[in-house]
DNA sequence: TCATCAATCACCATTTATGGTTAATGTTAC
DNA sequence: GTAACATTAACCATAAATGGTGATTGATGA
């Protein structure tokens, strides 16, 4: 791929709390023609408080911050400047900050063992627009988009028995188990024996698992 | 990044109604080591037909193909063999076509424009466990995947605190005490302190009243 | 008719959750 | 600087849930 030589620098700024971070990636961005690192904040919150007055084209954030994360972060500036694109950083792959962050509005995410050679490459491509990622991220996103996208599993494909739903349609509403085994006029070993079969076809092993996933699974199919 | 050698070249099959493509993807591989293609399709059905008996590493398959699209192709093949890693070809990005293959368990997506050189790197990483794609279409994918999700924001009348706020979201996610405290890295009591809390604050007294009243919630504002 | 499954119930041991109380620390707001 | 609150943590007792095993009855279907 080509890439067209910058008219103006891109205006950068990052926020991460560790300071060897900070340095590298100044030391680097500083020997780039393309792009001006303009500020570096030691903290999220800093990094907020600044950006209006600095009208940076690419923000580069830690994903853990004390105080402020930097998908608190995220929101913030994404609310403020929805079309300014961010680009995480992160040390790991943590399935959930990476979902988080994006969902807050991210638009790419780095692991800190990326090259910083290839940082820049990869600022550029966030700057056209791109939504630059290591595959392993890309794959658990589009796992995970998959999943959500195919209600495959509802409560039907679970195959439970008409008691067993009615056993779960109460355990969704909060009731325990005496209120349940109440309200069905059977014994709570019952209740139980029922409870312990739903779990096994839901592949769950506690209330809250069965309930989250069937609540989310009403919702998926709309 | 560093590419370790192949014990074995991977075995790749691909499946493309144009024949110039086949050839040219054939004249590549042929000159990599670490990478065999075992056969190449002129149609889905030829290629879902003869999948079982080639077992191949690695599926190359067109996203537009006449009788069988390389989308149903993906469906059937994924059904029969969930890891195997499955990369779609096309000519053009549309939106409709990319999201769909990738709900039916596509692992990459690339552009034919794509160099021949980089196909033979995406392909290792698909087979590595990544999932290869233009920074264009993760873009793409992001923002339809932050659009349908949008998680957090469950709990903002209740005027929970920060902490009570991880603490229900990790609960919704069907996490016990002892799985929270780890996670959060406080104490099991510390959990159940903020729990209690959280328990006044949404007037119900069991995990799974808080969870279905904290995503019914989610539901209504939205 | 035999096998399968839904629905019912029971006994056991162990883990987990709930509710009450107390308290240290640190931050924020007035 | 004091009041209010957030966060952390502990102790205790009880209630509830979980997992394993086993068993009876009735309906359904190959």
């Amino acid at each position: 791929m080509e890439m067209k030589k910058q008219d103006k620098p891109i205006r950068v700024i990052i926020a991460d709390d560790n300071k060897n971070i900070l340095e590298s990636v100044q030391a680097v961005l500083n020997d780039s023609e393309d792009i001006h690192l303009v500020a570096t904040f030691g903290s999220a919150t800093e990094c907020v408080a600044n950006i209006e007055s600095l009208k940076p084209d690419v923000v580069l954030m830690d994903i853990d911050m004390p105080a402020m994360t930097g998908i608190e972060a995220v929101k913030i500036i994404r609310k403020k400047f929805p079309g300014l694109p961010i680009l995480m950083l992160t040390g790991f792959e943590d399935d959930d900050k990476v979902f988080n962050s994006i969902c807050a509005g991210a638009n790419g995410y780095l692991l800190k063992t990326t090259t910083l050679e290839s940082l820049i490459f990869q600022i550029k491509e966030v700057y056209a627009g791109g939504a630059p990622m290591t595959p392993v991220i890309a794959r658990k996103m589009l796992n995970a988009f998959a999943k959500m996208q195919t209600p495959q599993n509802t409560s039907e494909e679970y195959k439970l028995s008409k008691r067993e739903k009615d056993v779960l349609e109460l355990l969704v509403k909060g009731k325990s188990y005496k209120m349940i085994s109440t309200q069905l006029n059977i014994s709570y070993e019952t209740v139980h024996s029922h409870i312990r079969r739903i779990y096994q076809k839901l592949h769950v092993n506690s209330v809250s698992e069965a309930v989250s996933k069937t609540i989310i699974q009403k919702i998926l199919r709309h």
